[in-house]
DNA sequence: CCCGCACATATTATATGATTATTAATCTCA
DNA sequence: TGAGATTAATAATCATATAATATGTGCGGG
């Protein structure tokens, strides 16, 4: 049986691109230009090989340009890859904002709607017996920080596989690490046993072939999640709490 | 006055990038494995610092990855960032599939009736005149090839903006590239004047500020061109004429 | 004072060779 | 047979040199 094997990822490339990343999206190089590279190998202790290694992953990533006597420039947000998973994760949990939280979760209400109503249609036994298993997870955990959260993406992320659609799949990482902090904030706000009932429902309609109330009960779901989230960011201090409260590190 | 200046984007590393991408998507190594570092750079007559860059902006891609000892593969087709424009350009143009312009379009399904109730609701003058101008060039096209195209992505394009949400900003350039081939494929099928008026409707209702009207004519408007897709695939032998209508080169 | 051109210059882009770290595969020995 | 040591292949890293490319600078001429 070949084991899990755990993937490196912590070459000193990858070590250089998650700070170098986290350092762009929170805005460190905004008033300062960004340093030549070999600047920056001296800052990070590396040579320039893995610098320019890491840079070209940023501009994979859409974060960075560079071009021959004009240096690297960090490129406007409006062109980062927000879709990238670590972009994503970056901006999250070192930049988090609520008004960002929010814009995802109104894409998540135009998403999973439209993900349960094709798990529906699909009505594949064996990626709803998946859903259903991360529903009983949910309902099993107890209060524990881990488990609960990670039985809800569980279930979440059954759903988009359900649909037998390669894009709904891929959001899968995002809505993930989206949900991971989401999780963490309505939860202080609201109980978790409203929560199931939702989820029960959503289940139920896909276990009949039911596409339309399947919607509509995602819809529901995810609708509550974006209302608590603008409810808050209307009450004046709860953001602040809120960025303290997933600040990791 | 900054001249627009071509950004370059043609270095050996970035060309290396678009042969080798095009080459995973296509599966050329699904049978035979991927090379080592040494021998791509012989077979690409680039040096290794070039190779190893291009490898690691595949990586930031999830179309690769490497371990010593192991060599650099390709990864499960599942972990492909397909929401990366670079990888959904050249599965289309490449590896071009009807069920793959239809997953897509069952996204397009989920995602641009939201923006359109999105920028209903906004109402922001400005990003719907860039709306309304969108449609004028599409009634003043002729029926050139490029520009009648450029109109009709311009609309959509003008629609996700004026939602004010960066993600769905985002899928901007994933929805272009997705366009131009449906385009391709569907205005044989179907003339264009029906299109004109569903697009016309949409920029109706995002001007009345009628969220539920919008959504539903864009939603029409996107589950048209789906059906046009399916059926296509029903019927053998479309497949591979499209196909070889949306290849280049 | 302004324009256009050559030229210097800073920075990334590319090339090359050597060394190190990692790990799959093999071998050894109990 | 199996666990542990050894080997070897490969990416990872380092160091250095050269080339290409924009950007600024200064000079000459109008």
């Amino acid at each position: 049986m070949a084991l899990p094997r755990i993937p490196r990822e912590r070459s000193l490339t990858y070590g250089l691109v998650e700070s170098v990343g986290q350092l762009i999206v929170t805005g460190a190089y905004d008033v300062q230009p960004f340093p030549t590279e070999g600047e920056l190998s001296r800052q990070h202790g590396t040579s320039r090989s893995v610098t320019r290694e890491a840079v070209k992953m940023l501009t994979a990533k859409g974060l960075l340009q560079a071009r021959p006597r004009q240096g690297t420039s960090v490129t406007p947000e409006a062109q980062w890859n927000l879709l990238d998973p670590d972009v994503l994760r970056w901006l999250l949990e070192r930049k988090f904002s609520l008004q960002l939280l929010a814009e995802f979760t109104e894409m998540r209400l135009a998403i999973e709607p439209a993900a349960a109503a094709l798990a529906a249609k699909r009505a594949d036994r064996e990626a709803i017996g998946r859903i259903r298993e991360g529903l009983e997870r949910m309902k099993a955990a107890g209060q524990g920080e881990d488990e609960p959260v990670a039985a809800d993406i569980a279930f979440h992320t059954a759903v988009l596989a359900a649909t037998g659609n390669r894009f709904f799949a891929q959001l899968d990482p995002l809505i993930n690490t989206a949900l991971r902090i989401s999780i963490r904030f309505t939860n202080r706000i609201k109980g978790r046993a409203a929560g199931i009932a939702h989820h029960e429902e959503v289940l139920d309609a896909i276990a009949a072939g039911d596409a339309e109330r399947a919607a509509l009960a995602m819809r529901s779901l995810v609708g509550e999640v974006l209302a608590l989230i603008t409810a808050a960011s209307a009450q004046p201090g709860t953001a602040r709490k809120a960025a303290r409260r997933t600040a990791l590190t």
